[in-house]
DNA sequence: GTCTATAGCAGGATAGAC
DNA sequence: GTCTATCCTGCTATAGAC
């Protein structure tokens, strides 16, 4: 193996349990120590191969984070096209699919999402990079792709605030596990999961008036 | 004025400060330092009135957080009552009220639920205080309030995650304003707080499905 | 009770040997 | 490219003067 294969390996490791431990424990509270000792190199090799401890978290985010976030993009635009139709119906249900389920592991998607959350309650450099390539795209094409579907008075506010609402959920019963465990007394297997997505879907489409077939007063 | 009750001012002006920077930035962010330099008093003063920064952040809950909540909770009961109904309406319309306006002051919610997201992502002893002390209550309370007035056929699972999607979004509009003004084009003015409460009730009993049918105006 | 001074340690970054 | 050794800064916590 050449020393340049090697040094991609070191860099890859590095960037592999960066990103699980900034996830885990955010920022400020792992120490670049932590990271090398995980990865099995050298303390300065953070310094060599990012030239510091913030540029490796961009890093992170540039090199694994907006990926993954476009695969799941494009796992959302098949299973929507699949479909062959862009109904709110059709929309929701393949938003919750490839967000929920979709093509990420378990432990990827918690990850990301855990990423994320952590960007959006303090925002850094790295949302900046997120909202430019992965946020902005992916609402303009929502956008357009919902706007001939949804009633004509819609104005695009609401529009945005309904995808919003989706993601709020999304984002909050991959988040808030602890919270969301203590009140259903469930813990996460794979039945919840699923019977989550089908609760995310169904209160997505018709809100509380859905729930067992009830009309609102 | 008294040594004891000058020795409370500087307790009370900690846990203020405290809180403060605990909320913005996360408890490993902020140091003891910066704390104390804000809440003009010596560096020694947390340890002496709190013994240490880790039960310092756990006083902040105790003394500010819980109390705070249970006014929320209050104004949410009494609002219930005025409507004179607990319909799933009643309900949720009271929920939103409650948590988005309620009795708090912009500020005081902003810093309320961003110390309450960052122990979901990342509990500490302090969401086993949270959890036992306001949402364990709080949840049966709402349980039982609810269960008269939804469907038969609606199971304690289910009639939960409704109310934990009503707070996803009430969380999530809160806690990811740079998301939400990024993709809407709006700042957090009054006129747009009030929209986002009616699209929260709008969203939560109607769903997808409510938006612009049955507009009101 | 409050403050200064400092102990004692962990952090990020780097220089220089190999 | 990698590693060791080290610098320097900043942290929490505490001892002891006032």
């Amino acid at each position: 193996m050449t020393q340049k294969e090697k040094s991609e390996l070191t860099k890859e490791r590095l960037l592999n349990e960066a990103e699980a431990l900034f996830a885990q424990k955010g920022y400020d509270a792992v120490s670049v120590r932590e990271i090398t000792t995980v990865a099995r190199c050298n303390l300065a090799a953070v310094n060599y191969h990012f030239g510091g401890k913030r540029k490796l978290y961009l890093e992170v985010f540039r090199a694994r984070w907006v990926p993954r976030a476009e695969r799941v993009q494009k796992h959302f635009r098949e299973g929507l096209a699949a479909q062959g139709s862009a109904s709110p119906t059709a929309v929701t249900q393949a938003l919750a699919e490839a967000f929920l389920v979709g093509p990420l592991s378990d432990e990827e998607r918690h990850r990301h999402y855990q990423l994320m959350t952590r960007e959006l309650g303090q925002p850094t450099e790295a949302f900046e990079l997120v909202a430019e390539q992965v946020m902005r795209p992916f609402f303009k094409g929502l956008a357009k792709t919902l706007r001939t579907a949804m009633p004509e008075g819609l104005g695009k506010e609401r529009l945005m605030l309904n995808i919003l609402s989706i993601f709020a959920m999304v984002l909050y019963f991959n988040f808030a596990r602890v919270a969301v465990t203590r009140i259903t007394g469930c813990e996460y297997d794979l039945a919840f999961k699923e019977r989550l997505v089908e609760h995310i879907v169904e209160f997505s489409l018709n809100g509380l008036g859905g729930s067992g077939k009830e009309k609102p007063e």
